[in-house]
DNA sequence: CCTCCTATATATAAGAT
DNA sequence: TATCTTATATATAGGAG
């Protein structure tokens, strides 16, 4: 697009190279905000230069959104939807494990902005690895003894996963949000979630 | 970039939308690529079509690489590192824990049990984040104007959400839990999920 | 939803400041 | 490095299949 047609490589002279990058960056961003506009869709783009800086631009109006849609997705999946037990199994030990991390240090002292730079970037490498799981999950097969194995392990780790949920208020919501895009057909949910509806 | 001008603004009719969606997407894709190939950057590209669906693009050679520059990035940041440092410190350490988990392989090489360890792990720093990041929302100081347009962006949110959900039988209670737990101080909430509570 | 076509609008490589 | 200029390469709107 300019004076002289670019071959699709590796740039190899660094001035040559920064320049592009400058413009092409800033290029790539307008077309993603004309994209979201014109479409009415959500774009997440994240860009490092190779010194580190970051970039990036979201049409993102709050994450949740964007993952539900992102859940909303997979949950669709019939192929994917029947192995995604399987995340639940060590979720709320996971989740122990990386909110004792977090909780104490400093992401309490982390402004908005920073969080939702995290937000986005969080979200841009988790939509990478369900990529790459779902597209694993559709070649994978699991024995029955398999799932039943995760599906009692599963229960085991929903019942921490309430406790947990019921002595912290403030996570609640989040923790519903993320169970709810691990969880979808599980027929063996249904029992606890009618208690939850219907308490004594 | 056709026949004629088009404004930077949501098009309307359906039908065109589609097309200049299918269309632009994937130039931006393509454009993504070529800036990832020209100048030898990182690059993650997520687009959510307004149905649901996703298209991605990825420069990344491994998570664990791209990662690796997010915390580069914020350690580097100068002014904010003394906020930074602690919040990057505790996302090494979630890194490390992943990578020791890993051990040797590339992203590419995990196993679909690793890959929802990381998923998870992802998932849950994502909702420590937003957790702290509603905190936060709640802590500042908004005008009256400002809590205006909160609210209704916000159920603007939820209505889609619900909606998608309507579309699933299985969500439903899930989603009810989850807006049960936040009862206590969301008054705009209450209506709503009584409708989900007590479906028609 | 694609692909192909064509007329135009845009992006951008070089060069200059 | 950022901006402006200009010649050219690309992207894409509208239409047809």
């Amino acid at each position: 697009m300019g004076r002289r047609k670019v071959e699709i490589k590796r740039i190899e002279d660094k001035n040559r190279r920064q320049i592009a990058f400058s413009k092409r960056r800033s290029g790539l961003i307008k077309k993603a905000r004309e994209l979201s506009v014109l479409c009415d869709v959500e774009i997440a783009l994240v860009v490092f230069s190779s010194r580190g800086r970051l970039y990036e631009f979201s049409s993102g109006d709050s994450l949740v959104k964007i993952l539900g849609r992102y859940s909303g997705h997979y949950e669709q999946e019939p192929e994917a939807s029947k192995y995604h037990n399987k995340a639940v199994l060590s979720f709320a030990e996971v989740l122990h494990i990386v909110q004792s991390q977090l909780e104490e240090s400093t992401i309490e002292q982390l402004s908005l902005r920073d969080l939702e730079k995290l937000e986005i970037q969080l979200a841009a490498t988790l939509s990478g690895t369900r990529a790459r799981k779902s597209q694993l999950v559709r070649e994978t097969i699991l024995t029955r003894q398999e799932k039943e194995k995760l599906l009692k392990a599963e229960n085991e780790g929903l019942e921490r996963e309430i406790a947990e949920m019921e002595k912290n208020e403030d996570y609640r919501r989040e923790m519903a949000i993320a169970l709810m895009s691990n969880t979808e057909n599980s027929g063996h949910l249904r029992q606890r979630q009618t208690l939850m509806l219907l308490p004594p």
